[in-house]
DNA sequence: TCACCATATTGGTCTGGACAAATATTGATG
DNA sequence: CATCAATATTTGTCCAGACCAATATGGTGA
């Protein structure tokens, strides 16, 4: 059996009353959590080696094994320790990530895509793809090469039947899709939805790229602008385990866009 | 006390075998887990209502309130349930957030700040802010007013020493940590990292706005562009318990600056 | 030497019980 | 009717003990 970190010495007041007296703060296994911690932290207990055992830890503190399973229970899930049955509990790290983190219910709401707004389908065509729209498709290193056939449909996002535009949409979707693209003109959210529905493929990773430019002619004559206009131009891609079930190319006049993004601290639990 | 779902039906083979048989499949409080899970999704336990008692449970299930403990222990972290002392556990949802999400390790990935790059402060001074500024340093609703004192400084980001110019900055900090700017002139990676450090306040939040915006004739100046350049502008506020630490301006030229972003769906656990 | 098996170790599951602490309910009181 | 105190309910913490399942170890035999 693999060396194991052997300590004795108590760093709890044995607070000899009885079972559950809080000592007026933090329950139990809280504290000798805190304890295991600071022992992990200051190397006592090296990364990589192998814990006391829990019977070793409840002599110590002169508390139950239930007690000690609870601290470790939750050293577990802070990811300081894994935990083994038959090998022992082993540190695999002083410094867990906390990190921090975004998520989502829905990738509408990831992409602040606005529910009550209206989508016209200005119409559809075949493309074959140049090396650059292969690459605005694909990504850098995407999958999408030049030559390809892609069926392309372009729209208009609005505010409000008769509104104000939004944005100009250029959706890139492969042929195999075709059967399906027969209910986008008639559909008012996003595709990506519609088709992932449809084609019973399941979306397990979206990219975004946001970029500053002029727009081009024909999208500015879209949405009533003059060419050269300021946009944020935001390029989407859906990928299924198949590869890419859609691409979109969306154009937002400057002024009436904002792209927010807020994140937070993972919780520490303690 | 607010009205209970009341059961009583036995969903579990009663095994009236030893102790722990395991039945050949998962544990108890596994099983039981599941079955709770189930009874929620179908409705069984409302939404909103609370779940029977844990003595109720350990009667239904016959085992001991241990067992009943651990599953729903499993049911509070999966988001099914809420669970407080002397009111009991409340049912909070029938489909806990699978969701999409994006996890960082630090800030510097998630606002993708190159490393790989040189920092040379301009310079700073003392700014009243006027009702525009207020608004952008602390959001739509953030606790920041006009009339307060801050302390602005303004930096470019380079390729190299020498190289080409990258973004302009413009940061806003507090007038409580004017003690720990000093660092600033001499600091190359972003300033929030060094604030967080030396202030001991943690960052629990951060947030951006990306805009597409003509680039200000002082800006452009210094970077070397033309007044109006397209830019694309990235506005960072980060929060700690205390308020905002530190809140920056950044403008981008638009042909050089693309901003990516990556989520995959989260695994559901089961 | 290598494969295999018995054995010890160690965390995993579970019982049955006890008291503490937080919350809700009820009843008394003004 | 409103307020406060007493009481009941419910989850939280903790104990002592038991057996199970997975792993590591050491010895045995081919």
């Amino acid at each position: 059996m693999a060396p194991r970190s052997i300590d004795r010495e108590s760093d709890l007041k044995s607070e000899q009353s009885g079972p559950q007296t809080p000592g007026g703060e933090a329950p139990r296994y809280v504290r000798i959590q805190r304890i295991l911690q600071d022992r992990i932290a200051q190397g006592r207990y090296a990364v990589g080696s192998l814990m006391p055992t829990e019977i070793e830890l409840s002599e110590e503190f002169a508390t139950s094994r239930f007690t000690i399973r609870s601290a470790l229970r939750n050293l577990m899930q802070d990811g300081y320790v894994e935990r083994r049955q038959g090998m022992g509990t082993r540190v695999l790290t002083a410094n867990p990530t906390t990190g921090y983190y975004q998520s989502f219910e829905s990738l509408q709401e990831l992409f602040q895509i606005a529910v009550e707004t209206y989508l016209v389908v200005l119409g559809s065509e075949d493309v074959v793809l140049d090396a650059e729209i292969a690459k605005r498709i694909g990504g850098d290193d995407g999958p999408v090469r030049a030559g390809e056939r892609w069926i392309l449909f372009e729209s208009v996002r609005w505010t409000a039947p008769g509104g104000r535009p939004l944005s100009f949409i250029q959706s890139y979707v492969p042929e195999r899709f075709r059967d399906h693209t027969s209910a986008f003109a008639d559909h008012n959210g996003p595709f990506f939805d519609l088709l992932e529905t449809r084609s019973q493929e399941t979306i397990i990773e979206a990219q975004q790229e946001i970029r500053a430019m002029p727009m081009p002619q024909h999208v500015a004559r879209a949405i009533g602008l003059r060419e050269g206009a300021l946009s944020l131009q935001l390029t989407r891609r859906y990928l299924t385990a198949r590869g890419i079930l859609i691409a979109s190319v969306n154009w937002h006049p400057a002024d009436k866009m904002i792209y927010r993004t807020r994140v937070r601290r993972r919780q520490s639990r303690d």
